[in-house]
DNA sequence: CGGCCGCGTGAAGGACTCGTGAAGATGCCG
DNA sequence: CGGCATCTTCACGAGTCCTTCACGCGGCCG
């Protein structure tokens, strides 16, 4: 299902647009604030933001900013203010819609369809082996000999990322910034844990790691 | 150079509307029917096509079908009518984005750049061979007869500095503000260390460089 | 011809990073 | 309320990397 997360402060807009999204078949996440829709981004990983620039505690393009900062997910960005340089800024801080209030429900969902549309594809198999253990993405498991292995969930999060970037070197910071959020930039300690976790799970050799590779100072890398 | 195609009828708009893209360093090719604008889009490949719904010989939405049978390029549909009904059926039929008539030049051209920065990343070959290693960008990888080569944060910076701009001479001073800030711009003394790692490491011989020249006095240069 | 400057090379101290085990903190379940 | 799984935090030893220094070589210029 694809997850939406709606960042406006006005009630009855947000009531009535959630209800016509779920309806369209959208998990609908609202943020009131701008401070609660980054934290919401950063939690939940939608896979879109539609973002209206009037907020109660931050300015929409302060928003807009710091999510770009590390995303892109596509954002879509309602406004009552409909001056160019408004739009122009949004648009060029990052934006990749700019719809203006009053609007009709047809057309946001049409553009929100056009926004969902451009996302590359995600054609990657979703099954991984190794000599060691074999990973399903899509179901979410890890078998090694053919019994199952348990992680956790924080555990499965840094495999994933790993793993789809296989064989490419993932930096710490973008590894803390896809698992755990943007603010935990800099948390390089939750890295030494939980790769230490998968490496005694995974690893035949936990101490001499065959798949799980530190490039020290740099991040981790995955290698099959 | 962005190649840009225009696809509309009437003579002073396009005229008007050629005159700044050009200014602002697109290079735009105009079409004043739809079967000249498909002809020209097969023809010329352009990066994004400029399309308004309004033509004498076509149903705009139709020159839009047309193009998403074999094309993927950013469409911006411009049009004077300005129902919901079309603009939902032109943004679901493929188009990247939907402007109504009458609109200002910026916020067009914010659109077209917004539009142009969705592009998938450009494919540009991350990977360098030499006769003697391999560098692949992306991954943040040196190999040398297949197996892999450890280097410092440190050195695959100074070597990506190099390699990016492969071929050409790389100033002391550029090298270390790169690698380094702007506050180390004449500590040289790590350049020495640096190229010495890594021609250790890479170089058949090192002694005798052949991928990192040195120009005495000026700087270093990487050759494939 | 001789001194000087820039460059290459090897080595060493110290700061920083990583792996590891374990203990506290938190949240969820019955 | 208590037990359990998970997440977070901590401390320490081992290892890596950055910086700095000393020395030798070669070209350049007076």
């Amino acid at each position: 299902m694809t997850r939406l997360l709606l960042i406006d402060d006005e009630a009855p807009f947000v009531r009535a647009l959630g209800i016509s999204l779920k309806a369209y078949g959208y998990d609908v996440t609202a943020a009131r604030t701008g401070a609660n829709g980054l934290a919401q981004a950063a939690k939940a990983h939608p896979d879109i933001i539609v973002l209206d620039l009037g907020l109660p505690d931050m300015d929409g393009l302060d928003v807009l900013d710091a999510l770009r900062g590390w995303t892109t997910v596509p954002i879509l960005v309602l406004s009552a203010r409909h001056t160019d340089e408004t739009k122009v800024r949004a648009l060029d801080a990052g934006a990749d819609d700019y719809v203006t209030k009053p609007f009709s429900m047809e057309e946001l969902l049409a553009r929100i369809r056009a926004a969902l549309r451009r996302r590359p594809e995600r054609v990657e198999d979703p099954i991984v082996e190794t000599d060691d253990f074999r990973i399903d993405l899509a179901a979410k498991q890890v078998t090694r000999d053919g019994t199952a292995i348990r992680l956790t969930p924080t555990e499965w999060n840094v495999l994933e990322v790993l793993v789809r970037n296989q064989g490419k070197l993932v930096s710490q910071r973008q590894l803390l910034q896809e698992v755990w959020g943007p603010q935990y930039e800099t948390e390089t300690e939750y890295l030494r844990v939980y790769l230490a976790a998968l490496r005694r799970k995974l690893e035949p050799a936990p101490s001499r790691p065959r798949h799980f590779i530190t490039e020290p100072g740099m991040g981790y890398r995955f290698v099959p």
